[in-house]
Parts: C-alpha cells; sequence; structure tokens
DNA sequence: GATTAGACTCAGTTTTACTGGGCCTAGAAT
DNA sequence: ATTCTAGGCCCAGTAAAACTGAGTCTAATC
C-alpha cells in the first residue's frame, strides 16, 4: 500500500542553529557575526523556526531581541545539542587529520607576531601542517573549526604569551625630530582603526604630561601602519610584541622609550582536549623568539 | 582592521544529519527512507562531508557500505548530538502546543480503525487537536514529530491495542457459493500487495486443509480491498480488527469463521515523556469501542 | 534633533539540495 | 550460466533553500 507522500517532517536544522546562536548570544546580530551571515538572514531563519513550532520564541523590542518563556525553557537543550554536535565534528576533524592544526589570530598578531616565528616552528615541526586565518574576532573554540587562537585581550582568558605594552616608534630619520611630546603635534601620528586609544592612553600613563591634539592617517590594517612608520610616514604607536624585529632591526626607534603596559596581554587558547600535536605545537609557539 | 571574507566553517548540518542516518541504519537507502530523500541525495551529502573532513567514513562495497575506523569513532557521538537535537525539537513542540497532537498510522489502520473510532474521541476531548499521518514505515520517534504510532507488528514493541488475527470474509451474497475451502478456486481472493501472504497463512494454519491454488486481484491499500469486497468482487483474506465494522453492519460475513492468529498485533507507541494530554489520548484510544 | 543599534521586510540572487535517469558491481535466484 | 536484484555512484537539470543588500522602523542615547 505505497502511500508517502506528506510527511511532516521536522524543522530545518540550520533554522535551530540560527536560534541556538541568537539565543546564547543575545540578539540576532551577534548570532548573524559569529554564523557568518548578515542579521536579515537570522532573523528569516528564526522566523522560519517559529512559524513551524506555531510559536514564537523571541520577544520583539526594539533595542533588540529577548528570550519569551518558551525560548527560554528550550534553549538549555538546544545548546547542549549543538555542543555535543560541535564536538563530533571537531573529533571528525581530529582524528580524519590529526596533524593538520588551525590556528585564529588578530591580522596583526598572525602578520607581525606568528609570521616571523611559523618558518622556525615549521622547521622543528615538520610533521605537522599549520593553517593559520585571521579575524577580528576571537572564534568561539567550541563551535568553529581551529584548534588554538592568538588574540590580544584580557590576561585571565588564556596562556599569556607576551603582556601588551605600548610606546611610540618612527623610522630612525623621523626620531630626531621629536625631542619632547609637544613634538609629537608637528608630526603625522599613525593610528590603527580598531586602536584608535593607543595614543590617548599612552599620553594619558605619561603623568604630567600635556596631552597635544594628535593627528594623521587611520589605517585598517596594523600592519600597514607599522611599514608607513617604517618609510617614515610618521610617529606609530607601537605594541612592544607586534614591532620586537622592526625594532631589533633598527627600522623603528623609539623616541620617548618608556613603554605603558595596557592591562591586555596575548593571549593563547586552545581548544581541550589538547591531544600531543596540539601541545608540541603550544609548546613551540611559548617558547619561540625571535 | 577589518578583514573577514575567508573563513574555514563547519561542515553542513544535513550532510553531519545524512552520515548519521546512513551509520545507524547501516546504508545510505536506508537513511534516504528516514530522511525521505533518494539514496543519491545522502550520497552526495556524505560525500560531501568526507571532503570537509579529508578522509573517508565509510567503506564502499558492492553490496553497500559499511563504517570504517573513522566513522565508528564517531558515530557514538553524532548519535548522542542528534538524539540531543530531536529531543530539543519535541520539546519545543510540545511546549509550544501541548494540545497538538500527532497520530503516525498504517494506511489500514487509519482508515478502517482509527477514523471509525476518532469522532468520538474527538468528542470526549475536544481541546486536542487530534492530526493522523498515514505511512508504511513505523516512524522513528527519537526523530520524526509525531507523539504516537498505531501499526500492525511485533506485540512486545509496546501497547497491544488488539491481536491481528485473520479470516476470510466475503458479501452475504457471496457467501452462499463458498461452503468448503475448495470453493476459493472458483472465486477471486482478493488481496492487498504488502500482505500477500495472508492467504498461505490461514491455508497452512487450517491444518489438513487441501491448499487449493488461489487467484485474484490484487489492492495496494486494504481499504480498497475491502470496499471491494463489501462490493462482492470475491472473498478477501480479512484482519478482524480492521473489519469489525463491516462484519457487524453485515456489510461482510465469514464463510469459515475460524480465526487464525497472525503472531502480530495492532500496537501502540507513543514518546516518551507522556505528557497528559498524550496520556489523555492514548486511554481514549485503548478504550474506545465502536 | 540627530545619531545609533537592532531588527524587520522584500526582491533578487546565489548556493545548496534534490531528483531521475543511466551505470556499475556482486550476490541471489533461476 | 544467465538473469534479477539491491545498493551505490555519477551527472545534468531543477527545485528549494539561504543569503544579500537596501530601505524602514523604533526607542534609546548623545
Amino acid at each position: 500500500m505505497p502511500v508517502h507522500p506528506p510527511r511532516p517532517t521536522g524543522p530545518a536544522l540550520n533554522a535551530l542553529r540560527a536560534f541556538e546562536a541568537a539565543a546564547r548570544l543575545g540578539g540576532f546580530s551577534k548570532a548573524a557575526e559569529e554564523l557568518c551571515v548578515t542579521s536579515g538572514a537570522v532573523a528569516q531563519q528564526v522566523k522560519g523556526l517559529e512559524d513551524w513550532a506555531g510559536a514564537d520564541l523571541f520577544e520583539r523590542q526594539p533595542q533588540g531581541v529577548v528570550l519569551n518563556d518558551l525560548g527560554r525553557q528550550v534553549l538549555p537543550l538546544a545548546e547542549r545539542a549543538f555542543d555535543q554536535l560541535a564536538a563530533t565534528v571537531q573529533e571528525i576533524r581530529a582524528v580524519a587529520s590529526p596533524n593538520r592544526l588551525h590556528i585564529a589570530a588578530l591580522p596583526a598578531v598572525a602578520q607581525l607576531w606568528l609570521s616571523p616565528r611559523l618558518p622556525a616552528i615549521r622547521r622543528a615541526l615538520p610533521d605537522l601542517v599549520i593553517s593559520v586565518t585571521a579575524m577580528e574576532q576571537a572564534p568561539n573554540l567550541g563551535r568553529d573549526p581551529f584548534d588554538l587562537t592568538l588574540f590580544l585581550g584580557d590576561p585571565e582568558d588564556g596562556q599569556v604569551v607576551a603582556t601588551d605594552e605600548i610606546l611610540p616608534v618612527c623610522a630612525p630619520d623621523v626620531a630626531g625630530r621629536v625631542m619632547q611630546v609637544a613634538d609629537l603635534a608637528q608630526l603625522p601620528c599613525l593610528s590603527d582603526s580598531s586602536w584608535s586609544q593607543d595614543w590617548a592612553v599612552w599620553l594619558q600613563a605619561r603623568a604630567g604630561a600635556e596631552t597635544p591634539q594628535l593627528r594623521g592617517p587611520v589605517f585598517s590594517l596594523y600592519a600597514l601602519a607599522v611599514q608607513e612608520a617604517v618609510n617614515g610616514a610618521g610617529v606609530l604607536m607601537g605594541h612592544q610584541c607586534l614591532i620586537e624585529q622592526d625594532l631589533k632591526a633598527g627600522r623603528l626607534v623609539s623616541p620617548f622609550p618608556q613603554a605603558v603596559p595596557t592591562g591586555k596581554a596575548l593571549v593563547l587558547t586552545a581548544r581541550k582536549p589538547v591531544r600531543p600535536p596540539l601541545a608540541r605545537l603550544i609548546a613551540a609557539l611559548s617558547e619561540s623568539r625571535l
């Protein structure tokens, strides 16, 4: 008696994932960021799930969404399910290619800290295949397929590789024109768009220093700003851990050598469980020197 | 320093589901059936997952696929994840509309057993919204969005609503032509395509009876065969629990009243946990009489 | 009063998933 | 030995999603 056709089906898995992310992160736009889509896409997915269920999961408010009773009730279940699913995915990855490791790092860190160290590490650990992906926000190791992250952040968040200290730097032939802090007003002061506070932090920490109005070009890539500083375009607020090699090579010098700690640090976090290949990479990174 | 674009992403959730189903059920075609798609679709999904992982999960053999080491290792994880996910989905359904219940039943059971009883049940439980979907294979309550199933199967599998007993039936004016078993060879013997053994089972159980060669039209829907029998088209092997109303109304009579048990039963299974609305429906079904 | 953050909607597009056919292989049935 | 069958593979075409991008809306903040 073959009669199939219209069987009711479960909701789309992607819709469930969108719900879980939105609920966990507390908003469609945050979820959209984690899922690498637009917030409109998340809104549509969640709506689809709500339509399927015949009931809302969020309360819409002008300043965002908040879980309603139903949503609050199912979130823990969904979270556990997707945690489990992510663990499965990572297990597949880890077992299928145990020597393939993937690092997520801030673009500046990837280019200025990691990149100079990688050749030696690759030589020391030739059996490992190490990939690097640069991104602004630290990924969620529970969900994204990375084994290790290197970001500037709270020292509490993981293993501290270096503390973050800043000091002005410039090309040697520019240094002659910077004798005191006030001179900075006469020179282009390079800055990075996502670290726009650097100058303010440094000026404020130099207790008693007058705070001249500074101006200069803004870069969207810190490595680009460093390059421009090397080229003599002006004075850059340098993050010590990122400009080590340029200082050492003399391409950059510091007119005011007092470094100021920002309270942040270059922090390394690793996926658990830490299997041997990953442990070896962590050790190599921790011990690496320029 | 906004630099996003090419982030490695996890595998497609649908691919994971296809893998899980194929691994759990031991074949792409079985998985395809559960997922209501073609086996080619499953094959493609699994291949996509294997490509993502960079390693196979199944060993391809001409008579099917079997899990390899990697697949065997991740199956338990995937199973737990999807169990959890299914539980989440069912929770959403149950909490969003607790009075909406969905029954899955064999088409014959839906039409001939359930349908006559439903009006009274709906009257007795007016707050419940009861949907019925007919299907050949009992759904997997752990995965599909049904609350209750009614199928002919092993009595051990759930709550027995009625044992399955068969006996020949026909319209009253046909009965005069059937005095002994041998007469059956002279009449069309109706049968259902998915219960083609019925006649053989009955003939064999009538110990000592000669087994005449029977012939007659085959129907793909048991309800259709019943209707034809009522119309006087021949003799049908009747399942007692499904033709009760026609016997009672005298539309059908049995020339050989010895019913033969088939060893199967009309079995009811319910989703756990059994919440009050579902419990009420089960009670109503168990107690229902024509 | 302007700006901002967050979400909604909708048309258009891209991407993905699925179908339906033909093909292949090995075991089972004849 | 031949069919037959079950199970999977492959491929082109298609159907269905998911996603984008731009425009709106609202309340909160500056």
